[in-house]
This record gives C-alpha cells, sequence and structure tokens, in this order.
DNA sequence: ATGCCTCAGCTCCTGAGA
C-alpha cells in the first residue's frame, strides 16, 4: 500500500498534476492508496469531489478560502473524520483525519475485517520568523497538537502523521546549514516540538531507508532554487511503532517539480506492506 | 533588497508563503 503527501500550493491551479501523477502512479503498477493533500487554498464549497471521485477516489476535506486548507483521498471510504485539533481554537484550517477500515474507537471484535489505519494529514505553521506573532502560533499549534497526538495514537495503535511540517529534523535537511542557522524551519527550538513528536513513539519514514544525499521536498521558486537544488526537507511521514515494520520504502518524487506551474513542493511517499 | 517567484483577491498592488 503506497501512502502519498504533497502540498500542492492551489488545489485549483494544480488539480491537473494532482490527478496525473495519481494516474501516472498506477500505470507504474504502483498506485497511491492514500494521499494527504495541503495548501488547498479554496473553501469547501470548491473542493472537486467529483473529479476526485472519477478518479477512483473517496475525499474528506477541510477547506479555507486563500489560505491553508487540507484533505485526504483514498481508493476505500473514510470513517471517523476529525477537523482540526480538539479543543484548539483555530481559524486555520490545518489538520484532517480520518480512519480507514473498521473503526477501532468502538472496541468491536474485529474478526475477519483488516486493523484500522488512522491517517492524520496536518499542514504545520510556516511561522515566518523567530520572535514573531506567527512563530509564536506555531508553537501553541505544534503544543497542541503533541497533547492531542498522545491521546490519538493511544486509540489508534498504527497511526500516520504525514503532510508539511515546515520543519527540518537537522542540517541533513538543509541545503545551507550555515546560512540558514536558527531561522526559521531550521531552529532549534523547532526541531525540538519535532523530537517531541518522535517521542510519542513515531518514526521518519524518510530516514528508515538509505536516501540520497541533499533529499529536499521543497524548493524556492526564486533563483532557480530547483535547479540547484537549494532546498529544505520540511514535508515528512511518521509512522507508529506498529506501522514502523510494515515499511518497505519511502521516497521523494522530483518529477512533478519539472512540470510547468509546478508546486513549490514535491509529493513523498512511503510504501507499507501486509495492510 | 524589507529583493528575487507564485498564488489569491477587497486583483494592476498587497500579504503570505518558506
Amino acid at each position: 500500500m503506497k501512502i502519498a503527501t504533497w502540498n500542492v500550493n492551489s488545489l485549483t491551479v494544480r488539480l491537473p498534476q494532482v490527478l496525473d501523477w495519481l494516474a501516472a502512479q498506477a500505470s507504474a503498477g504502483a498506485p497511491v492508496e492514500v494521499l494527504a493533500l495541503q495548501e488547498l487554498k479554496l473553501s469547501d464549497d470548491k473542493f472537486p469531489a467529483a473529479a476526485f471521485e472519477q478518479a477512483g477516489y473517496h475525499a474528506v476535506w477541510h477547506g479555507q478560502k486563500t489560505y491553508n486548507g487540507v484533505a485526504l483521498l483514498a481508493r476505500s471510504p473514510f470513517n471517523a473524520v476529525q477537523r482540526n485539533l480538539p479543543g484548539f481554537e483555530d481559524e486555520q484550517a490545518r489538520l484532517i483525519a480520518a480512519t480507514l477500515g473498521a473503526d477501532d474507537t468502538q472496541g468491536s471484535e474485529g474478526g475477519a475485517s483488516a486493523p484500522a489505519l488512522r491517517v492524520v494529514g496536518a499542514y504545520f505553521p510556516n511561522g515566518q520568523a523567530l520572535g514573531s506573532d506567527k512563530f509564536a502560533y506555531k508553537l501553541r499549534w505544534l503544543e497542541a497538537l503533541r497533547a492531542w497526538l498522545a491521546d490519538e495514537m493511544r486509540r489508534h495503535p498504527r497511526l500516520l502523521l504525514l503532510g508539511d511540517f515546515n520543519i527540518t529534523f537537522d542540517d541533513a535537511d538543509v541545503w545551507d546549514p550555515e546560512g540558514l542557522r536558527e531561522s526559521i524551519h531550521c531552529s532549534s527550538v523547532e526541531r525540538a516540538h519535532l523530537q517531541a513528536l518522535l517521542a510519542l513513539g513515531l518514526h521518519d519514514a524518510h530516514r528508515l531507508f538509505a536516501q540520497p544525499p541533499k533529499s529536499y521536498t521543497w524548493w524556492d521558486y526564486r533563483q532557480l532554487g530547483f535547479q540547484k537544488n537549494r532546498g529544505l526537507r520540511i514535508d515528512h511521514i511518521l509512522l507508529s511503532d506498529a506501522l514502523r515494520p510494515l515499511a518497505t520504502a519511502c521516497q521523494i518524487d522530483r518529477s512533478p517539480r519539472k512540470n510547468p506551474q509546478p508546486s513549490d513542493h514535491a509529493p513523498l511517499w512511503v510504501q507499507l506492506q501486509g495492510l
């Protein structure tokens, strides 16, 4: 089962590329079972559910006009959909969680049905600059996420957290670690929050496998950033303890970044066996 | 250069992204 995440920077602009990419993966014999999308930049009524349905995908979404917005697509239907963090007042649409397979929160016996998979798609706040109001919001959001996930993981042992985290793990995720030291996406305080998520029992799927050096998921549109591979690895897939042994591969797909009118982010996918 | 692209929208400029 292939599970992917992609910050599309406007689903209105990128819908054809998303449909093309899904079709290309299927043609290559490895169809995408689940896709998390971020930065839809459209309101709920503008979400192209019919186009995805025609492509064979169920969808759930949490849209917002102009900014943010997240969605999950899957080839099977979702249950127990959650939008944003419970108890955290937020005008910004940044998180959507849903269950694939039998709802495992009801304590049912299961029997023949496969264990459920809890999918959490998120668009973490950017933060703009250390010390700014937006940075303070980023830190509050990160703490609310961690607190909620601690409980969520107890209820759903098979859980993935994937999306645009807007945080690098370490200097290997940064094209210019010295020039960007302690700047936004690279600061110690942001990285400590990312480590706090791992401490809940989550694992960076990308680092479970050998990867090419200078593997990034985002490149600035300006100054030929992609061509010069001046990027950051800020999009991630984290796997719970129960899912970690099922992972067989994890890759960044740079090919859509070469399209005309690309997103500034590339999709990232993980392959899980036995699901 | 508080710049350089790209996107949305109170659209021919501005705010936000990362």
